[in-house]
DNA sequence: ACTTCATGTCCCC
DNA sequence: TGGGGACCCTGAAG
């Protein structure tokens, strides 16, 4: 593996190979893959033109190639040339706007916000909006700032377990606050998992809390054995855990169904126990104020997003809890007040290119503003105290909305005293070892720097939902039906002595075996992919040693 | 082992 | 303002 080396090495340009199947390239084993790069020579010239091809020779076990003359574009159906996935690479529409920045004149491979770096996602140039205070601040402080920032740790090595409880997507995901190893899950049908990773069988599913999309959940902070949920059936429950029992809140919709132009659904619920508040909003541009103890709704709702429009996150600073940090589908974030709702003026506004899946405040000082817009791009305020006009940095990301996905947001590392590593998935794919993969993102968010990005081959779908363990290095993620806990392996060295992990890219297995046979009383028996049960095959079981497997790090 | 279908939400005309 | 089209998906059914 270390000679191959760079994971964002030339696509492989496999034209109508004579193995026709989409798993064909993955299913060569690993070694063999080291020396599929040989086939991106032939592909390239395919690319640039040339109608005629000679057959490559083929070295031993590469896939042959064919002619085909008759190309027809799988995206735009027009010929002259192929786009869509060929193997495990996706090559581009050239008559597309770039699917990762959204602009034109190039596509996704050739994008600048991908081949620049090596890690391929980068910043967009820093607007030099500076103000006098910030030219102080570099001048008079930052050379006397370690240029190495307060430590934020990304093991370089992980296992994980993976379990199928939910039959449907899970939506949100939530760390118990105080007991370590306990984590909440929902899903799309409105159901709650509870789910203690460290004594496997422990678990928990509620199904009658909610109906459909389980949308927040939140702990109560003075008694935590009390869960705040939202979901889209327009309800707000307060459960004991214990007894998995309900208690309504709010439910918006009264009335019951009268078509989907009146049904509410509720979105961005946070709390400010503090005043014993539960806030939440929903899908017509209304935030809705509760009070938690005596479940009571407090006044009327007051339109916070243009009308009309639904508002998908809430967030209440984590300083100073009346400050309000709200976003929606109107392309907007706005900070607000909560003791000066009434007159309908939002202290800023954070304008963004389209639809704003989610706005965090930072997690402990609460002074700069995390946003995911479906622009593809991470939008980061430096200082909400500073000129919020424009944000301080926009990561181009890959994040795009789709119909089988819960939207993705980007999340704080709660445990980063520096405030700058997130974690989101990623939606585009990139071609590992031959298989599709989309893998999890850190990203620094005071550079824009991809720090590690997390695959496997046992999770082959898109994690739009993860969250971050508050004080462990454990990383929980909703993909599909699944949902993974991630963490250091365990027989790792002394991490410390790890070098800079800055250029590091992150693969992880664990034996599929053995996490099956953790969960064999469900009878799952989808833990396996086709792809990856050919592969297997290929293998010869080679993967499912009984423990977890070695995993592997490679320098990009 | 392949193809088709359903599904949701947002964009754009 | 509303309806049709887009979607590097997912899972199931045919």
């Amino acid at each position: 593996m270390p000679g191959s080396s760079n994971p964002r090495r030339r696509p492989r340009v496999i034209v109508d190979s004579l193995e026709d199947s989409p798993s064909s390239s993955s299913s060569e084993d690993e070694v063999e893959e080291e020396q599929g790069g040989d086939a991106s020579e032939a592909g390239e010239m395919n690319l640039s033109g040339r109608k005629e091809e000679h057959p490559v020779a083929p070295s031993k076990k590469a896939p042959a190639f064919t002619i085909n003359l008759k190309k027809v574009c799988k995206v735009c159906k027009e010929k002259g040339h192929q786009a869509g996935f060929q193997g495990a690479t996706y090559i581009d529409c050239p008559k597309k706007p770039c699917f990762l920045c959204k602009k034109p004149g190039h596509t996704t491979m050739s994008c600048p916000h991908r081949v620049v770096l090596e890690h391929g996602i980068v910043p967009a140039p820093r607007r030099n909006k500076l103000t006098l205070l910030d030219y102080v601040f570099e001048r008079e402080f930052k050379p006397h700032i370690s240029k190495i920032k307060p430590k934020f740790v990304v093991p370089d090595k992980l296992e994980h377990v993976l379990v199928r409880f939910h039959s449907r997507r899970v939506t949100s995901l939530e760390f118990h606050p105080t007991l370590s190893s306990v984590l909440l899950s929902g899903d799309k049908k409105g159901q709650i998992g509870i789910w203690n990773y460290d004594k496997l069988h422990e678990r928990t599913l509620y199904d009658s809390i909610h109906s459909c999309i389980v949308n927040n959940m939140k702990f109560d902070t003075r008694n935590n054995g009390l869960l705040y949920t939202s979901s889209s059936d327009g309800t707000i429950s307060c459960t004991d855990l214990e007894t998995g029992i309900p208690v309504l809140l709010m439910d918006v919709n009264p009335n019951g169904w009268n078509g989907p132009a009146t049904w509410r659904m509720l979105y961005g619920m946070d709390t400010n126990l503090d005043k014993g508040l539960v806030l939440v909003a929903d899908n017509f541009g209304y935030l809705y104020l509760l009070d938690g103890r005596t479940k009571v709704k407090m006044g009327e709702p007051i339109l916070i997003h243009k009308k009309g429009s639904k508002v998908v996150g809430l967030h209440c600073n984590p300083a100073q809890p009346d400050l309000l940090l709200s976003c929606g589908n109107d392309h907007f974030g706005h900070i607000w007040d909560a003791r000066r709702l009434d007159n309908g003026s939002s202290l800023a506004s954070l304008a963004h290119g389209r639809v704003v899946n989610s706005a965090y405040f930072s997690p402990h000082s609460g002074s700069k503003i995390l946003t995911t817009s479906q622009d593809n791009r991470i939008r980061v305020w430096d200082s909400i105290f500073g000129n919020l006009d424009s944000p301080s940095r926009e990561i181009v990301h890959s994040h795009d909305f789709n119909r089988h996905l819960t939207p993705f947001r980007a999340e704080w590392d709660p445990k980063d005293p520096s405030e700058s590593l997130a974690v989101i998935g990623r939606y585009i794919s990139e071609n590992f070892n031959g298989v599709a993969l989309h893998p999890i993102d850190f990203i620094d968010t005071s550079t824009g720097q991809l720090v590690a990005e997390v695959v496997d081959t046992d999770l082959t779908t898109i994690s739009p939902v993860n969250k971050l363990h508050p004080r462990d290095d454990i990383l929980a993620t909703g993909s599909s039906r699944s949902v993974l806990i991630w963490r250091p392996e365990r027989k790792d060295e002394d991490r410390e002595q790890l070098p800079e992990r800055m250029k590091e890219f992150i693969i992880c297995n664990s034996g599929k075996k053995s996490s099956k046979r953790m969960f064999d009383d469900d009878s799952d028996d989808d833990f396996s992919s086709k792809r990856k049960n050919s592969q297997q095959k290929k293998n010869g079981g080679k993967s499912n040693s009984a423990g977890p497997r070695k995993g592997k790090t490679v320098k990009a």
